[in-house]
DNA sequence: TTAGTGTGTTCTGTATACACAAAACCAATC
DNA sequence: GATTGGTTTTGTGTATACAGAACACACTAA
């Protein structure tokens, strides 16, 4: 978990250096995603600070944001710290308020159609279906979310994506954990093409229902992979029932 | 704007002492909702810290977070900061985010029918037509945003709650700032009567029908009075069209 | 053995101290 | 008069210092 050193690689710099507790922060992130923090350890402020080099008042800042976000938790008495346990509730929760935001993304992209993002959105298909080709697990993970902040862009709001960040952040931590389960890609690429499609040609309401069905079935994949189980009738397929009512 | 003191009328107190910097974030964001720091002023870490009599240790933190959350913004070159104005981009974007959440609330609330929800949602409702017709604005604010609340929490999904807050935060805002305008009060509370009835009969279709078309007509209204025009076709009406396609 | 009590240890939250970055000011120069 | 160069001031971010809360543990008394 080493402190990654401020990117210098980027002329007309705004903020060279990012602030030592938003440096904390990625890097903690990094290490709840990747699960080299896991659930059941204790953790105090100081032993996160040595580990980065650090005083305690970055990480202080750190944690305190990450708590804001659910990723963490506080021990009971001032007892240290400890990443939240990622249970099945928790997953169809999620997946169910980003459904509504995903349907809302693709909704407000194809709002007129989009010819001009044609391009780029293949080239993003390109390379998710070529690093699944690969196995690259990691990648394909990046290659998803990349698609999908490609439509969230494409809605231009700004307050959208930034609801939808943490969504992301929880997102990414689900999938990682199942690594290496190169299960239903092709059709997650299919989907995506489809919405693409919703999408360039302007047909809000066909991008929004499909965006809606492409994150029950993601939902059903990671659920099946992280708890071998299907989702509770009673939350995740709250969407399907009454389709025809 | 004075430092709430920590509220001791609560037994089986888990945490009495709410931290400085919980409290510090409390009252800077009450003090911008209700427009005592209103956008254009720059205000400086050790200048707050003396309005609330602590140290800037813990009004660093509360901004850190009021940041993320993009109520405040820094002044360009370290030198204080800005509460964000409000623009009618924002109001925007923010009730087409509105609208994807409360739909889901009223949905996942509604899965099932909900008779014992008529009491309390009733009882929400008739305090919020009594404060309307007292023109009690502040209280009439408050029993409208208890309604929502009420109608999430009947969701049973914490994380809908969490994502929703800060929107919450924006559009307590929003309509404080048109404080005294008591206008279109009745259908406001009538609509909340449709969807109240539809969760109760567990109607979840109609529900969120009425939950999206309920915050459509709260945008157009909160937009007229904020700016004195109508939203632009471009982004809030995004919704309407191609309903019938 | 078990309940109660005092003491030491951890760990946190807050205040203070310090160093650096950037704006503001002010001459001095062209 | 406008522009440059140095100096002061302002304000932030980070580290350190300090005080108090909560656990742990031993020791005592029933």
């Amino acid at each position: 978990m080493p402190l990654a050193a401020p990117n210098p690689s980027r002329l007309m710099v705004l903020h060279a250096t990012p602030d030592l507790v938003e440096r904390a922060y990625e890097a903690l992130l990094d290490a709840i995603v990747c699960g080299e923090l896991a659930p059941g350890e204790r953790h105090t402020q100081e032993s996160l600070a040595d580990r980065l080099g650090v005083s305690r008042q970055p990480i202080l800042q750190a944690l305190l944001l990450l708590k804001r976000e659910g990723l963490i938790k506080d021990e009971p008495g001032r007892r240290g710290v400890e990443v939240q346990a990622l249970t099945p509730a928790f997953v169809q929760h999620l997946y169910l308020v980003r459904g509504a935001l995903d349907a809302l993304a693709a909704r407000s992209a194809a709002y007129r159609p989009r010819p001009e993002l044609r391009e780029a959105g293949m080239a993003l298909i390109r390379a998710g279906r070529a690093s699944a080709r690969e196995g690259a697990t990691l990648a394909m993970i990046d290659a998803d979310l990349g698609f999908h902040r490609f439509i969230y862009e494409a809605a231009h709001n700004p307050l959208l994506i930034d609801t939808a960040r943490i969504h992301w952040l929880h997102t990414r931590r689900a999938m990682g954990i199942y690594l290496g389960q190169p299960a239903s890609v092709r059709t997650v690429w299919a989907e995506h093409q489809a919405i693409l499609n919703a999408v360039v040609r302007g047909d809000a309401r066909m991008a929004e229902r499909l965006a809606r069905e492409h994150c029950e079935a993601s939902a059903h994949i990671i659920l099946r992979h992280l708890f071998d189980k299907a989702p509770s009738p009673s939350t995740a397929t709250q969407h399907t029932q009454r389709r025809r009512p």
